[in-house]
Parts: C-alpha cells; structure tokens; sequence
DNA sequence: CGCAGATTTGAAAGCGCATTCATTGCGTTT
DNA sequence: AAACGCAATGAATGCGCTTTCAAATCTGCG
C-alpha cells in the first residue's frame, strides 16, 4: 500500500506539500499540485484513515445510535443520516441498543471513543445520562428534547391536533387515544394535545409498548370505550389494533375509524390504508447531521431548529363516525 | 483527556508495561496488573482508538453495505452483524448504497480504508467488481455466491421446493411465480427448482422489481395465467399481489393462495397472514461476522458454509385448491 | 534595482499507542 | 553452586499522517 511519502516522492515535493496538495490544494502552487494528483493516482494512494485520525485529531466518522434497526421509524433516519454524512465525512458507525437501556449508556461511551459526534436516538435513556454522554463529545437528539442539548424534533403536537381535527370533521365526537410508553418524551408531547380540541372527548386506554401485539391487545379496551374512534400511538400499534378489529368482526372505517402515526411503509400495504401522521425521518437524519457539523465547527453553541412540520395522510381507515345507537 | 503515559505514570511503571496490562493482562505480573488498572479506572482513562489502529494496523471496525437500511431483509441482517460485532470488535461502519449500484463500488471501497473487513449484502453488483473489491481486504458476502469469495447464503431452492410441496399437498396443479431481479443471484437460485416438483406446472410471469408496486401490477397476469396460487420473489411482492387480488375481487385464500418469500414482519400484519418462507437472516449477520473474523485470523483460507436452512411459514393466505371449472 | 510583505515550501515535531529487543530477575536443573 | 531457561520489564522505535515554524521564493512598489 503506498503511502504519502511514496506519493511525495513520486512527485518529487516533501510530505508536506503532498498533504496539503490533497487536503488543501489552494495552498499548493498549480504545478506541485498535479503532480501530486497525478502520482497519487498513479500510485493507486489511499489515505491510511487511523493515521488521519491520529494526526488530526478527528475521525471524520460520526456515530448514531437506534433502540431498533429493523423498526422502519429509525431505519428510515438512519437513511436520512447516512446520505447527509456522506460526502462531509467518511462514515457512519451505527450501534442497535436492542432496546435495551442497560446496554445503552455503555455502547454511547464506546461509540464516543470512535467518533466525532453522535446522533442519539434513545427515547428511554434517562435525561441525566444523556447529559452526562454530552459531556464526552457532541451529541444531537432525534425525536426529543433533553435541556442544554441540541436536538432535532418533530412537531408531534401538531400531528395530533391534525388527526383530532380530521376525526372531529367526519362527527366523531369520541375518541379513545392508546398511548406508548409512559417515559418517552414523544408520548408526553402527544399528550398536552388530547384535551384540546374542543367538541371532541378523548378516553385515555393508558400506556402500552409501542409495538403491534400491544394494539391488538389494547383493542379490546377500545371497544369497551364505546369511542367511534382510535388514534394511536404509532402504526405498528394501529396495525395491531386493525388486526383485532376485524377478528372481532368490527369494520374499518365503517364502523371504527382508526388513525396511526409515522406513516411507515406498511401502513400503505395493509388493507384498508392506514390514515397516519407522516413524519419527515429523513429530513430529521439530514437535519442532526447538519447540527452535529455546526456544532463541531463552532464551539460552544448549542444550535436549536424549530420542531419538523408533520402532517396528516388520510387514506381510508378513516370515515365519518356511524350514528351512536 | 487522560493518555497511557499518564497512566503508565501514575501506576509507577513503563508505558509498554502499562499497555500490556490493559489489552495482554497474563504478560504482566498481577501486582503490577492492578495497579496500572487502577490508575487507568481512576484517571478515566480511554484509550485513543485512531492510535490504536495506527500502531497495530487494526481498526477493529468492521463495514457492511446495504442496498436499503429500510428494507426489513437487510435491517435484520444489519442487526445480527451488529450483535455479533459486539464484544470482539468496536463498531460496524453502516453504508447504504440507496440502490444505486453506481455509488456502490466506490462506496465500498471508500469503506475499506476504515475497516478490517466487510460484510456485502449487494445482490446487484456484477461479480466481477465484487472480485476486484475483495483485491482491497476481507469481504464476507450475503445471500450471494461469487467465485473465490467467502459466503454466507440461505437454502433457496430447499424453500421454493417447500412451498411447491405444501401447494402440491392442498392440490394446486399450476401455481404462477412472480420472479424478481434478473441479475439477482438469489433469484437464478429459484428458478432451478421451479421445474423440479412433479404434478405441479409453473408459469413464469417474468421478472420484476422486488417491491410491493411491482406485485400489485403482475398480479393481472397472474390471473390471466389460470393459476390457482402465486408464488412470489418476497413478501414486499406478494403483500402487492394481495393487495391488487383485494381490489379485483379475488378472495385469498378461497380463490387462489398466495405465497412469499422472507418473512418479514409485515407478513404477520395483513389479513390474511402471509404463508412465506422464513429466512435465518439474524443468523446470517451472526455468520458473516464469524467468517470475517476467522478470515482475519486464519490467512489465505476461504471459508465456506453450508447454506442456512430455511422454513415455511405456512399461515392464512394458502388453502386448498378451489375446483377448476 | 532593492526591499517589505505575501505566498510556497520543506524540515521536523509529534499525535497515542503497540511492539520489538535487550535487559533484568527469578526459579530449575544437573 | 553454576548454568540455564523463562517470565517480566522498560527503552526505544515507528505506524502514516497533519501541522507548526522557519526558510525560501515570489510579488509589487518606490
């Protein structure tokens, strides 16, 4: 494998000069330059990254940590991170907690070791260890707020509002909301929202885990409610409850509707089509990217942006409420 | 931030000594050992990665490429290499090519500057680039077989022969395929068993893209085709032809029976359930990462293995074989 | 033509660690 | 008791690069 000085000697300048060549060219002359482009090309020179990193004092990877890969809300940031982080940087290491808290806070530390920055995606971490990773390196939040730490979020109350405004549109006068966990910041934002519209009452079924068992479970409950509606905390529950629903012989939109959140790509696949709150994930990704590269480049601020837009699909688990009996 | 030497320093020893102590304990007397421990727990001490990669030409960072993050088949792979990375290694570099086979060949071999080995889940990328990509360092292939290379791949066609079998078994007599990629190695593999079940005839109804669109416009022609059950490239494919069957009128399971391939966990979300063939694909990070590092150790050898087994997931969307008129 | 100031260049000094090699100290063997 | 082998240690070296810093070259102006 050649190395810089091969490369600097090919082209007859010092290591030096070979450097800034590649990673400041407007320092160089025009003649030295090419030719040490030319000789690098030549030579097939790759950049020893450990060597960089040492030197430079930066990695250039940034790291970003999931509760769940395979959960298409964070795959999808996960996208948005990686397109935004290419280019600006060489990669992105990706650490899957497994939804486990316990091994959460000891992968952030690790991953710190390795990194530049980090995009945390940790809706159950303690907001005092989030603080206390943010000590050991930049961190960005996706999809909560913790105080003093940069973050980029969604307009989750908004979503709500939307969905309520639309279930009030079609006459539906009440509405049962099942609820994620009890901990996650998301939750608590969706939840300053329930009161307030007026003309609509919302039964509270209670928290669940954000998962599809827990719908079909939480369903029953629902039912009891007498609501003519079901908003839910994500898809994955609405798919649950959808499910439920139809084996308990009850007819979506007909004589339910049902409203989701995130609008994952299943939500368009399952019959009928969800009605959900689209969340811009991708955006989200390029967005923490772009802070966590501000906040590297400046020092000591702590860049806030305005929570991402969202916004109500209305597909066709949604209709006007059947006449109450 | 706390060096070696500091430690070194503080523990009353050499750096090399200290250095020992932490990453070869039974080179070092145990009185020293603890010492030198101790210090480096008091001072906080982690070690620099990029100078450890540097001096020992090991990054212990591992790569894996992707075509889609969010396509659940390869998130779940993604999560079993992240699992098994863990513990012998630091981190996975994550790369999501989008698809684009264009970006792919340079994005792995910008990937291959910063790792020791990678793990290629690219079914597209024609095989003799995957060759020159393996010139560059160790590379572990997933769902693919190329020459040379080391792989880990799935039973395909024990699964095709499945899912004839059961189809056979509920007296089907002509069942359709809905093929995917015609480059797709995992694809060739299906159709070598397509004309092996006696007392089943298959029509072919081409190739199409692996996504859920392409299986809702194929499902006319499956129709068309008389068949009496569709078999399908993936779940993504047959979760479309579901959809479309719904929308024509077609019952499923009464009227045809549809079968995937993969097993997501959206197959589990529709109505009905989806009869699919389960892949191991945690399994399959697990392996690839096991190969990896064996490659790593051992030299010049190119392990092999045996192909994972793979099951039928028998559900609700195959019955049997409606009378033919 | 000569000099201040700006621009290019190269020598050299690490970055923080692993690792080789020579040295020391110790227990064994005959 | 001498000789030997082995384990434990520290000094020193270098991994490949970036980045001062000072020297060299070039620019324009009086």
């Amino acid at each position: 494998m050649a190395t810089l000085r091969d490369v600097a000697i090919a082209a007859g300048v010092s290591p030096a000069t070979a450097s800034r060549a590649l990673s400041a060219p407007d320092t160089v002359s025009a003649t030295r330059r090419t030719k040490v482009l030319e000789a690098a090309e030549q030579l097939g020179y790759q950049p020893n990254r450990s060597a960089q990193a040492l030197a430079s004092g930066r990695s250039r990877h940034l790291g970003l940590v999931v509760p769940d890969l395979s959960n298409p809300f964070f795959a999808t940031v996960a996208k948005g991170v990686q397109a935004q982080a290419r280019g600006t940087r060489n990669a992105v290491l990706v650490a899957d907690t497994d939804e486990d808290p316990r091994i959460e806070h000891e992968l952030v530390r690790d991953l710190q070791t390795s990194v530049d920055g980090l995009v945390l995606c940790s809706p159950r971490m303690p907001a005092a260890l989030v603080q206390e990773c943010a000590t050991q390196g930049p961190i960005v939040l996706v999809n909560r707020e913790v105080e003093g730490i940069p973050s980029v979020t969604f307009d989750v109350a908004s979503g709500i509002r939307q969905a309520l405004l639309h279930l009030r549109a079609l006459r539906h006068r009440t509405v049962a909301y099942i609820g994620g966990p009890a901990t996650s910041w998301s939750e608590a934002q969706r939840r300053t929202v329930l009161g307030e519209v007026e003309g609509i009452r919302v039964v509270d079924i209670g928290h669940h885990r954000p998962v599809y068992p827990a719908g079909f479970a939480a369903t029953d409950l629902v039912l009891e409610s007498g609501a003519t509606a079901v908003l839910c905390y994500n898809d994955l529950v609405a798919l649950g409850v959808m499910s439920r629903l139809r084996a308990r012989g009850v007819r979506v939109p007909e004589d339910i509707s049902v409203v989701g959140f995130d609008d994952i790509p299943t939500a368009t696949y399952v019959t009928p089509m969800l009605t959900t709150v689209s969340l811009p994930l991708t955006r989200a990704g390029h967005e923490a990217v772009t802070m966590l590269d501000a906040a590297l480049a400046e020092d000591g601020t702590t860049p806030t942006t305005a929570p991402l837009p969202v916004e109500l699909v209305v597909r066709e688990s949604t209709a006007p409420a059947h006449e109450s009996p």
